[in-house]
DNA sequence: ATTTAATTCAGTCAATTGACTTAAGGCTGA
DNA sequence: TCAGCCTTAAGTCAATTGACTGAATTAAAT
């Protein structure tokens, strides 16, 4: 009975990892769902449009095999964090699921490097926005980090909380870009990595704000 | 003898702006080069080709007539702040440059959310890498922030930087993005956005960074 | 005034793309 | 066992793309 869904399994599961691997190498754009049908083994040449539809699809099924492993770690940090007033507990939260991710994936891998252009680019960044932002554990961790600086303007909170974001996503890209070229990187390890990530974050968490005075010069 | 090159030059800046804009709006690889050509009201659909050559060669001339205006501005703040030893004069060289120049160019603006996909993009981030990082005007502000951190360990340091390139870049393409769409920003100009900034990356520079240790637990 | 050469225009080409169609294969369930 | 249907394969289609072609335009040089 098991034995077709584990073929039709297998088949999503290679063209979903021939897209990720194309897509961080040549760019999402660049990869027309063909290539990814072929590269994946597949003779149908209208493979990815059977098992997913459009790339837009395509690329939220990538998104969503990588969120489920990833939140799993995020819950398990939450748990851990209780309801500290530690800010690096929070921006653990937020650096360390990712970044073990990868390192539980060994290497090459690809997942950064997709996430950063998916979220960059203007007709798929809704994706990420919705499938990994959104989540209850996700609301939690931003809610934590907030706590601890009450006193900044909610819209200051906004920003960092963004900046945050940005310096995850586009570090650890950088970071498996390095690692895929060969290239020398600052940190050892995923593990380091998320450590300099973190003190980072968190200084940047803590930066006194300027407070916006109306006589400013332009 | 000048009517001429001016209708060249036209045509040119033509180009530039509208790839400019379809490029930030629906992606760089999702815009042809002849939907380039006709939205600059150009008949001929090769007149990127001719022009300019390859989609690469119109992302790097776009590059460049953004970098000229900025390198302007740096310079002229770098000159200010001198020999400073303060992190916040050096990271306001690094966000203001930008921030400014889009400012400059009025509402609505593409630069930013065109350079954050060119940033990301495996084929282009290279382009930008050699267009407008590696100025001796840029050598000079990161030296200078180097100077201030003189303790940390060069590879922290090329981490920070890097970080705060992040930052700046996919911060104002934010910004642009939420101005577009007209949806709220945190701030309600591009110098007050450049003061969030600069107050969180000169707080990410100014972080204590944890002394890596053989015994860490993985 | 006439020639020259750079630019713009219009048409074409092979190659590629997403989508569709049809047929074959093989597990599923009665 | 065997009919049914989901998956895969293979071929096709119109549309689009980058590139090439030659002609028309027109400022510039002689």
């Amino acid at each position: 009975m098991a034995v077709r869904a584990e073929r039709v399994h297998a088949t999503r599961e290679q063209l979903l990892t021939a897209a990720e691997r194309l897509f961080a190498e040549r760019g999402v754009f660049a990869v027309s769902n063909r290539q990814v049908s072929e590269a994946a083994g597949q003779g149908n040449n209208t493979a990815v449009g059977y098992h997913f539809g459009t790339k837009t699809d395509l690329v939220r099924a990538i998104v969503r095999r990588h969120a489920a492993p990833i939140e799993r770690l995020q819950q398990r940090m939450v748990a851990e964090a209780g309801d500290s007033a530690d800010v690096r507990d929070w921006v653990a939260c937020l650096v360390r699921p990712l970044t073990e991710h990868l390192a539980d994936m060994g290497n090459p891998t690809w997942y950064a490097r997709f996430s950063a252009q998916v979220m960059t680019d203007p007709a798929l960044r809704g994706i990420v926005l919705e499938e990994a932002y959104t989540s209850p554990t996700m609301m939690r961790i931003v809610d934590g980090l907030n706590r601890c600086r009450p006193e900044l303007p909610p819209e200051i909170r906004a920003e960092r909380d963004d900046m945050a974001r940005q310096v995850i996503v586009h570090m650890c890209a950088e970071r498996e870009r390095a690692l895929a070229d060969d290239a020398p990187t600052p940190r050892p390890s995923w593990h380091d990595a998320a450590t300099g990530m973190i003190d980072a974050i968190a200084g940047l968490w803590l930066a006194p704000a300027t407070i916006p005075t109306r006589e400013e010069a332009s």
